[in-house]
DNA sequence: ATAGGGTTAG
């Protein structure tokens, strides 16, 4: 707002030439087929000279009026020509057919030969600069103008600011803007779309109210920026503004401003008034037909977006470009339609539209969401040219596809580019750190947030809080959360998680009163996330306090997630019966998740027919529940009924279901990146240390076996022995190398991708104890701090 | 003889 205010508006009552301009503009057909009048006689050139060179400028005006830039080149090359006009020509071709980089260099290359450039010169090349977002070379045009005397040329002057705007620099386009000796209502327009193109559409309707207090009259294209402006904010009472003026000035059926009406309308939310333009649009371009497909999936209307693809087609006898196909994707993705996705790509490769950035990009975030990770991959490997979106659209793609080392890799690779990673990649990152990150990684990202300009959005500040939880230290994602300017709702849900998965279930609940007592209205997911504490940390009473307080209170209906968190409690005090009721007399569905809590909690009660039972359901909902598979196993290991343990592995096999490999990380202090174990794990240089360790403290627990005694077991033994033996757990490897590569008194960290075993948890309980150490595990679903040989959990989890 | 600001895209 402020730039806008301290514009000085010198001059402005001398807009007589504005009005006629834009009065000009209104009628705007451009008289491009017109025969060029052979220029005045000059030098001494005969007449058949002079009537060559005439015939190749039209020849040369031709093709760069339907685009054939090679033809018109050719032509250019042979006449070996020093006129600026045809230069102009030249320029003004490669400018209007998107060959921004050609303009630029054939600019510097008539600076080269000495030919003097003109105002229509510098407008042309002004124009490629803002294009292809060469703010150097459009700031060393704006030097030459002073030079030549042209930088006071209003036209000359508009297109800069412009230009200024479209490479980001508001500031300069502003001052520019301020200086003009002489400025109409293109000037106006410029500074408008200026600052909708830096994505400040306060100020770019701030603007136009300037404008008009200034005596000037927006026109069609004041109004086409004025919507843009209105979408980028999501205004849509000043949308309805600009309506209301376009119809005062009779702009109504301006194709232009009924698309950009359309936009705004959707872009706001309001697809259906959208919708009610659309149809009232006599000659619907692509361009309409583009931006309604846009508005049904920007609104979640997938079907109405693949009627309109099939209508555009039938009804206007339109085919989809590749704007067409980039609008049309995300429905196929809402929609689950993976087909005609695909198909949708097969098309974009028939009609010859790749390579195509954003297209591309599209293709990236369509595969990403339809769990094809591999294809999205392929898509990006073979990209000739990437921009930061794409990066951003392979990290998202790989953390949707839980590939959390893929996605950390990839932005660290992205980190040695001269590209900079904006909000979009760091929200789209931080998910992986939090899945698999250590502390010391943690604290990289961390760092490298706080010198950007990221450093206080509070969407990212949420996620660190998170990640900081998930690394294992709850102390500093408090004081992360503490500092944060603007906490909103999911602020607060996030520190109450973060306490959730430590099992300080007191701390939550401190933090959510807190949170009332500032005023935030609690929602869906903080009790979700209050449940969860509750349940991580056994408060029965206060889950069920929370749970009908949410009803009456906020008037939140529980979720199947809050059911969820009830259930395992339920499960947690051994009341099975209880629990089962509970599933059958809930009013939702229940899902794997739900018979995974039953199953859960029929493990830990040794209740084998109800946990078939709940496995059964399971299975009925996802036949490849890696987890379900192997969690029955281990329950019939524990009962010693080979045969089923056998018959769930054979299952396994036959149904392609690969038993997740279990890891545990543990902070390196060879390396800055983090030690992987898995189980029986020999391949860390230290290997022979770090078994001797264990072997050491097993020892001392009075766990009598020999750690290397798997290699004297009898084949039979170990096919039986192996897989259930949690002797060489990778969670005991990282924690005996946790122990002797870290300082004494800071706690070792481990991080694991599945669940802790029973064994493994007594064992650390008692490590911690003849240590003296502090150790947490984060497994996949709570961190275990181990003290004095005990642990946060409280032996159930 | 050529102008400047403007519609759909990740």
């Amino acid at each position: 707002m402020a730039a806008t205010l301290s514009h000085q508006y010198h001059h402005c009552h001398n807009s007589i030439s504005a009005i006629k301009l834009s009065e000009k503009r209104l009628t705007d057909s451009k008289p491009r087929t017109s025969i060029p009048i052979p220029s005045c006689r000059r030098k001494p050139k005969n007449s058949i000279e002079n009537r060559r060179d005439s015939s190749l400028r039209r020849a040369i005006r031709n093709h760069v009026d339907s685009g054939q830039m090679r033809e018109a080149l050719e032509i250019f090359e042979k006449m070996d020509c020093s006129e600026t006009y045809v230069w102009n020509l030249m320029i003004r071709g490669f400018t209007d057919n998107g060959l921004f980089f050609e303009a630029i260099n054939f600019y510097r290359r008539m600076e080269n030969q000495g030919i003097q450039a003109d105002n229509f010169t510098y407008l042309f090349v002004i124009k490629a600069c803002g294009a292809s977002l060469s703010f150097f070379e459009g700031q060393k045009v704006h030097g030459k103008l002073f030079k030549v005397g042209l930088n006071s040329d209003v036209c000359v002057c508009n297109s800069l600011v412009s230009m200024y705007g479209k490479s980001g620099f508001i500031k300069l386009a502003g001052e520019l803007f301020d200086e003009m000796p002489v400025r109409d209502l293109v000037s106006w327009n410029s500074l408008v779309g200026a600052y909708v193109a830096v994505g400040d559409g306060r100020n770019s309707l701030a603007c136009l109210l300037d404008m008009q207090a200034f005596g000037m009259t927006p026109d069609r294209v004041s109004m086409i920026s004025a919507l843009k402006a209105c979408s980028i904010e999501c205004f849509i009472r000043s949308g309805k503004e600009v309506h209301c003026q376009v119809l005062k000035c009779g702009f109504e059926l301006d194709l232009m401003v009924q698309t950009s009406l359309l936009d705004m309308y959707s872009k706001c939310g309001r697809v259906d008034y959208a919708e009610r333009l659309f149809r009232e649009i006599s000659q619907k371009t692509i361009v309409v037909w583009n931006a309604m497909m846009g508005g049904f999936v920007l609104n979640s209307q997938p079907q109405k977006s693949f009627a309109c693809l099939k209508k555009m087609q039938e009804d206007d006898n339109l085919s989809p470009d590749a704007i067409s196909i980039i609008n049309f994707l995300p429905s196929c993705a809402q929609f689950g339609a993976f087909l005609d996705g695909k198909s949708s790509h097969g098309y974009a490769i028939r009609k010859g539209f790749l390579p195509h950035v954003v297209l591309e990009t599209s293709l990236i975030d369509l595969y990403g969401a339809f769990g094809k990770p591999k294809l999205a991959e392929y898509i990006f490997g073979q990209m000739e040219e990437k921009s930061l979106v794409t990066w951003s659209s392979m990290i998202s793609a790989y953390v949707q596809n839980e590939q959390n080392e893929e996605a950390l890799n990839l932005f660290l690779e992205l980190l040695i580019k001269p590209l900079q990673p904006d909000a979009i990649t760091l929200a789209s990152v931080l998910p992986a750190y939090s899945e698999v990150a250590t502390l010391k990684e943690g604290k990289q990202i961390h760092g490298y947030i706080s010198k950007s300009e990221h450093r206080s959005n509070t969407y990212i500040l949420n996620s660190l809080v998170y990640m900081y939880a998930k690394c294992g230290e709850p102390e500093t994602a408090r004081a992360i959360f503490d500092r944060i300017l603007f906490r909103d709702v999911s602020s607060w849900n996030t520190i109450i998680m973060a306490y959730a998965i430590h099992g300080f279930g007191r701390k939550s609940i401190e933090l959510f009163s807190m949170m009332r007592d500032e005023g935030i209205r609690p929602n869906y997911i903080t009790f979700v996330s209050l449940l969860t504490s509750c349940s991580t940390s056994g408060m029965v009473d206060e889950a069920w306090r929370f749970y009908n307080s949410m009803k009456r209170d906020y008037n939140i209906v529980p979720g199947i997630e809050h059911y969820g968190c009830i259930l395992d409690l339920i499960g947690r005090t051994g009341n099975l019966d209880r629990a089962k009721n509970f599933i059958e007399e809930m009013p939702l569905t229940p899902t794997g998740r739900i018979w995974g809590s039953l199953l859960t909690a029929s493990r830990n009660h040794r209740n084998i027919e109800l946990a078939e039972h709940a496995a059964e359901h399971i299975f009925a909902l996802e036949h490849d529940n890696t987890g379900c598979y192997v969690l029955l196993s281990n329950l019939y290991a524990e009962a010693e009924r080979w045969a089923d343990v056998e018959r769930i592995k054979s299952l396994m096999k036959q149904r392609g279901i690969k038993k997740t490999v279990g890891w545990s990380l543990v902070e390196s202090t060879t390396s800055s990146k983090p030690y992987k174990f898995i189980n029986q794990d020999k391949s860390h240089v230290q290997t022979n240390i770090i078994y001797d360790v264990l072997s050491i403290l097993l020892r001392k627990i009075g766990e009598e076996k020999s750690v290397h005694g798997m290699i004297k077991l009898k084949p039979q033994d170990l096919k039986n022995n192996r897989a259930y033996s949690a002797e060489n757990h990778s969670v005991r490897l990282a924690i005996c190398f946790g122990l002797i590569s870290t300082k004494v008194g800071k706690p070792v960290l481990v991080r694991k991708n599945t669940r802790i075993c029973k064994d493994c948890h007594s064992v650390a309980k008692k490590i911690s104890e003849i240590t003296k150490r502090e150790i947490v595990v984060g497994d996949s679903k709570v961190f275990h701090h181990f003290r004095d040989g005990n642990c946060s959990c409280g032996d159930y989890w």
